[in-house]
RNA sequence: GCUCGGGUGGUGGAAUUGGUAGACACGCAGGACUUAAAAUCCUGUGAGGUUAAACUCGUGCGGGUUCAAGUCCCGCCCCGAGCACCA
């Protein structure tokens, strides 16, 4: 007996295969087609890894298997062989990449020959090849006069490191894919492919495919298509006056005199800086001129009753005032400049007076005199170029409300009104609206319509809810120069900061930023309002118009926006100023609709009324429980709410919320804390009162008891319900309407506060109590808007500064101008003259040869396109060349594309589930356009093999030094047991634990399939002769049966476990079938096709000298040009049957019985089994189950 | 956080789509062969229970639908992968 030598025979059938060019593939127009394909790989210096074993042995399975049925199969391989590592491997030891390519290929040739794949390793695809290339040119020449590629600006991935433009699609964690290195964004022109074209049928052809759900989802899910709509928004702008400057360049620039206030008789020998108005209002005022760009000079004032007067003068004088100047004053500062002016006939651009100083009220002499404003001679008004603007207040004596007044007269002055000023107690300048106030100013202060801006929004319906909007950094509204936006510095520190910081940075703080556009405001197309502008980075600029209407009443993320930005706003100013910040509106315009069923469905035969009501969540004075409801005694059922009652008009929710939980409870004191979540609207017919609420708009109030006072609530209130106390934790259990359970939910915490589904329309104008899905395009109509499909999907960038690559076959004209090399000079080389370190520029540029052979080819003046191509380009049809690889006229002979394509079955790996098969789609639709092939769809089939793990579960990692290389397992266990492990060990899309001892499993079947032929007498009986038992050839039409059936699924798991079964149950004969044993082979052949070719020669070798006349062993025909075999359903029928005999379902007995047993005798049968007596001994059979075959049930 | 997968013996995994839960394999235990070991072969192997059986419990947890649930429905927990504010 010869032993199993898995070396042995693999190295001879490898050779022999070799030797008769098994696997190279001839054209059978005979046969019906089938082509099968891999991912073929980037031939890394690592070789093929367990990956590439697990999903090249399932092709090749499919492959084996296909064949054997009849099919002309294609099983072409190739290389993705241009690319990074080889390039970065040059920079490092000098080799050329094309070197390193082909030695890596080979062996990955060798390894694929080790593991007996079948590919057609004669005719294989190089993509560095100039043959392959010059079609990847040739192809872009053709995207090129189709418009489907064009240059663009753009802002792209850089990465630092591999110096190099990256697709957002190659981005990890801001990280460059392959260096890991981090990502920045830089300008650069390149070329793009206009994928984006293509995403309405990028999504819908999905439908044609059959693929993994997974991967189709992530497919949609990365195009992101979302409809919505197009809204335009007036832009105004709310100026403060000071803004013409602040945009302005530098030379322009104005200067800025901000005067010192006036000292009181008390504080005439202070230091300025202490004096009271010194101290807070002017800074203050500084501040914020500079907040808002200005650059503020702050001298001290020359009042002539102070002891300084002299030395200040002296400085102020010095003061380069001109016509340019801008003249500020504060308080008696005010004054002072008014005097000053008219005394110097100094010309100036502006002067703005805020506060002016109350003159009468000076009791002071020289003060007074100073002051004697109304002797001033206010013809020094013309010497001011742009006017004068008056700030005043209305709330104190001090104020010169009528020294305002007069000035606004004398000086032809714009007079802004304050509604407070500010309070001076106790020597400090205290309490103040005025920088709220300032900023009212500011805002409505506007001047016109100065641009649109247009927002996408996916909820138009919530258009009413729109209570500011947001721009994203780069948005080039903040660029219009027009807009003069008041904080500019502020806003440009942020951009600033946004555009620097790293996705990490934006990761780690959850928290949402932005800055508001100060003197900025936007018109609510839908109510006229006005609502603020904010810059913030949770805002894309490259998704939609890059700008949003902002609804935080119905989006979590505008949401968090408003409640932070309302939260900061409020603590700046209260720093400032202890008063509230305006807050933005959080305005709920869609409620959520509740529809009774069943009973309480609305009646159409019934009245229609309307009703506001309050739900009232009443906590007790001192314990942790809650008042509600129990229905018990009305409705008979354990029925719970909470005190619900009407709000009567003119009432607010409060006020209603109060007064009936005193009316239903008894209880007296209590306040009311909060409002929990917005309206919800129920609609529902009320039984008892023979009407339809429809709807009950209801909100929801939480009232805390602060004592347990209490009276015997009136009769009317108790005749329906009792009134219980119900432990926190029970509440959500007894509450049974699930419009109370959502206020619930929310009252806890439980749930969000937000809405964000849809509803119908409440605060929404004419279009209250429409279904908000409907909304959408009636509100959009309604302002103009468009209703307009966004996709995610961003135009596919493929310029790379790298040189192992293929070039990008375009030249420029001496005035820039892109133009085609043409198809004549194709292969647009590779130049070879090239230096490949990187130094920021292209490695092309350096190319003396290129630049030459341009200018030799077009003229002088012309230069060359130095960017080669990303190589997804590479992998995006290569499919398409392997049926025809040798074709130098065409990228594929029309007819091999005919016959040949689309692909049937296509395996790989999950990984590719976004670019890879995004991209390859994308060429295959815009050559579809083009008129270049018939099909718009690729691969007809898809799959995934799943990760390879280690045997803890592991990922595989150099790093971690536990990869497994194929070669050892081929070395240890053969080819044919690491293949049949990779498939044994777990369903083909799923992980696989890679396991020494699963394989010496497999290896162990292998052994005994082995002795199995060399131990057994086989006979040619074939199961009729009395000479084996008849359980051998049914198992074997089983076997058939199970194999081929999984083999189509690719369940190739329990196909193998199939094939163990019938060796384990041949095993137990001495004697066994031939017929069937060679079937066995067949059935074997394609998860280990060296054991079955050895084991099938030697099979038809011994038969040679008994009956078949052959004379040698080259004679006998390979395993694989046998036919599949078919199994005969007669065989498998079963004539007798373990029938299941269950009793309630249980089971209790199994009795065998024929196959086709009648539901009439098997339940005779199993009614008189002793085991089935013991349970229905007694009883009344209540029902019988019969399923035909396989059971019956009996019910008692 | 969102999306998609997935939770079945000691382990990898089966289960005709609602019909005998645990196929097949690994591992483990016992036995045979052997001076011995390895290899091989045989037997057993979800848990409890018993001399054995009967029987009971069992597919992440809780509930539901059904004659019957690993499979369907509702709620929750855990694990894995992917995505990163997509308006």
């Amino acid at each position: 007996m010869k032993k199993y030598e898995h070396k042995k025979i693999e190295e001879k059938w490898q050779k022999k295969w070799a030797e008769k060019n098994m696997y190279e593939h001839k054209d059978d127009q005979s046969k019906e087609k089938y082509y099968v394909l891999d991912m073929f790989p980037y031939p890394s210096g690592d070789g093929l890894h367990m990956g590439h074993t697990e999903s090249y042995t399932a092709s090749d399975i499919i492959y084996r298997y296909k064949k054997l049925q009849g099919f002309d199969v294609l099983h072409p391989q190739g290389f993705d062989s241009f690319g990074l590592p080889a390039e970065n491997y040059a920079i490092k030891t000098g080799v050329h990449p094309k070197e390193t390519t082909e030695t890596n290929a080979s062996n990955y040739i060798k390894q694929m020959k080790m593991l007996g794949l079948g590919h057609d390793l004669d005719h294989l695809v190089y993509t560095s090849d100039l043959s392959y290339y010059k079609w990847t040119q040739w192809l872009f020449g053709k995207f090129f006069e189709n418009g489907l590629v064009e240059q663009k600006t753009d802002k792209i991935n850089w990465c630092p490191s591999c110096n190099t433009g990256i697709a957002n699609e190659q981005v990890e964690d801001g990280k460059c894919e392959r260096c890991k290195t981090e990502i920045e964004q830089k300008e650069v022109p390149g070329w793009f492919f206009k994928i984006t074209d293509f995403a309405e049928d990028l999504i819908n052809d999905l439908d044609k495919v059959d693929w993994p759900e997974a991967t189709k989802k992530n497919q949609k899910a990365w195009i992101g298509r979302s409809e919505g709509a197009k809204i335009k928004f007036e832009i105004r702008n709310s100026k403060f006056e000071m803004n013409d400057e602040i945009l302005n360049d530098e030379n322009e620039k104005s200067n800025v005199v901000l005067v010192h206030g006036c000292p009181s008789d008390k504080e005439k020998e202070m230091e300025p800086e202490t004096r009271t108005y010194d101290k807070h209002w002017q800074p203050w005022i500084k501040k914020e001129l500079e907040k808002r760009g200005v650059e503020v000079s702050f001298p001290l004032m020359p009042y002539p009753w102070t002891p300084i007067y002299e030395e200040h003068k002296k400085e102020f004088e010095k003061l380069d005032i001109n016509e340019n100047s801008i003249l500020v004053g504060h308080s008696c500062g005010a004054n002072f400049l008014v005097r000053w002016l008219s005394e110097t006939g100094q010309k100036i651009k502006k002067l703005i007076l805020v506060a002016p100083w109350n003159e009468p009220s000076h009791k002071n002499k020289i003060k007074a005199e100073f002051y004697n404003i109304s002797e001033v001679d206010y013809s020094f008004k013309n010497n001011i170029s742009e006017g004068v603007i008056i700030f005043t207040s209305d709330n104190e004596e001090k104020i010169g409300k009528d020294t305002a007044k007069m000035w606004t007269d004398k000086l032809d002055a714009k007079l802004i009104e304050l509604k407070d000023h500010g309070h001076y107690t106790e020597g400090e300048m205290g309490t103040t609206e005025f920088p709220e106030l300032l900023e009212e100013v500011l805002q409505t202060d506007n001047q016109g319509v100065i641009t649109d801006l247009e927002v996408f929004t996916t909820r138009p319906d919530t258009l009413f809810g729109a209570t500011y909007l947001v721009v994203a950094p780069e948005h080039l509204l903040i660029k219009n120069k027009e807009l003069k936006i008041n904080n500019y510095n502020e806003v440009r520190e942020y951009i600033n900061k946004a555009k620097n910081k790293t996705e990490m940075e934006r990761l780690e703080s959850k928290s949402k930023t932005g800055v508001k556009l100060e003197g900025l405001m936007a018109v609510n197309p839908a109510n006229g309002e006005e609502i603020p502008i904010f810059v913030a980075d949770y805002v894309l600029g490259g998704y939609g118009t890059g700008a949003i209407m902002a609804v935080p009443a119905h989006d979590e993320r505008d949401y968090a926006f408003a409640s932070q930005m309302n939260a900061e706003r409020t603590r700046k100013y209260a720093e400032r100023t202890q008063t509230d910040a305006k807050k933005i509106e959080i305005r709920q315009v869609v409620a959520q609709k509740f529809v009774g069923e069943g009973e309480n469905a609305i009646r159409k035969d019934k009245p229609m009324t309307e009703r506001r009501t309050v739900d009232v969540i009443i906590k007790h004075w001192e314990k942790d429980e809650f008042f509600c409801l129990d229905w018990n005694k009305k409705t008979g059922k354990n029925w719970h709410s909470f005190v619900v009652g009407g709000v009567e008009e003119g009432e607010t929710l409060e006020e209603a919320a109060l007064r009936e939980a005193q009316e239903e409870t008894g209880y007296k004191n209590m306040r009311a804390v909060k409002q929990v979540g917005g309206e919800i609207h129920s609609y529902f017919y009320a039984a008892h009162k023979g009407v339809n609420r429809a709807p009950v708009k209801r909100n929801c109030i939480y009232l805390e008891l602060t004592d347990g006072e209490w009276e015997e609530p009136a009769e009317e209130h108790t005749k329906n319900h009792d009134g219980v106390w119900v432990k926190k934790d029970k509440v959500a259990q007894v509450i049974n309407l699930s419009e109370l359970k959502i206020y619930w939910n929310i009252f806890i915490g439980k749930q969000d506060a937000l809405f964000t589904g849809q509803g119908e329309m409440i605060n929404s104008g004419q279009f209250d109590g429409m279904d908000s899905r409907e909304a959408k395009k009636t509100i959009t109509e309604f302002v103009g808007g468009e209703m307009t499909t966004n996709y995610r999907l961003r135009d596919w960038s493929i310029s790379r500064q790298r040189y192992w690559g293929c070039p990008i076959p375009i030249v420029y004209s001496p005035e820039g101008k892109a133009k085609f090399v043409g198809e004549k000079n194709l292969p647009w080389l590779l130049p070879e003259d090239v230096d490949f370190v990187p130094t920021g520029t292209a490695p092309l540029a350096k190319s003396k040869e290129l630049k030459e052979r341009t200018e030799k080819l077009f003229g002088k003046g012309w230069t060359p396109e130095v960017d080669t191509m990303d190589t997804f380009v590479d992998s995006s049809w290569y499919f398409l060349r392997y049926p025809d690889p040798e074709n130098e006229k065409e990228f594929c002979s029309s007819e091999k594309l005919k016959r040949w394509l689309p692909v049937d079955l296509y395996i790989g790996g999950a990984e590719h589930t976004y670019m890879h098969l995004l991209y390859a789609r994308f060429f295959v639709k815009a050559m579809h356009k083009m008129g270049l092939i018939e099909f718009n769809e690729p691969f007809l089939k898809l799959r995934h093999q799943g990760m390879v793990l280690d045997k803890d579960g592991i990922k595989m990692s150099k790093s971690k030094g536990n990869v497994v290389n194929p070669n050892d397992m081929v070395e240890k266990f053969g080819a044919d047991a690491t293949r049949m492990y990779m498939m044994f060990a777990a369903p083909l899309d799923e992980e696989v634990v890679f396991k020494e001892e699963g394989v010496k499993g497999v290896y162990r079947f292998l052994e005994k399939t082995w002795k199995l032929f060399q131990d057994k007498v086989l006979t040619d009986c074939e199961g009729d002769c009395g000479e084996i038992p008849k359980e051998l050839p049914v198992l074997l039409h089983k076997t058939i049966k199970g194999v081929t059936e999984d083999i189509e699924e690719m369940k190739f798991n329990t196909a193998i476990s199939k094939l163990m079964i019938f060796i384990n149950e041949f095993s137990k004969h001495e004697k066994v079938p031939r017929g069937a044993m060679e079937k066995f082979l067949i059935l074997l052949s394609p998860f280990a096709p060296f054991i079955a070719e050895e084991l099938w020669y030697s099979l038809r070798e011994s038969q040679t000298d008994a009956d078949l006349t052959r004379t040698n062993a080259e004679e006998v025909e390979s395993i694989f040009n046998q036919e599949w075999p078919k199994y005969n359903p007669e065989m498998i029928k079963e004539e007798e049957i373990e029938l299941v005999v269950q009793v309630n379902g249980k089971l209790r007995d199994k009795i065998k019985v024929s196959a086709d047993i009648s539901e009439e005798e098997a339940r005779e049968k199993s009614l008189a089994s002793e085991k089935i007596q013991k349970y229905t001994k007694g009883k009344e059979i209540r029902k019988v189950i019969f399923v035909k075959g396989k059971l019956i049930n009996i019910v008692v």
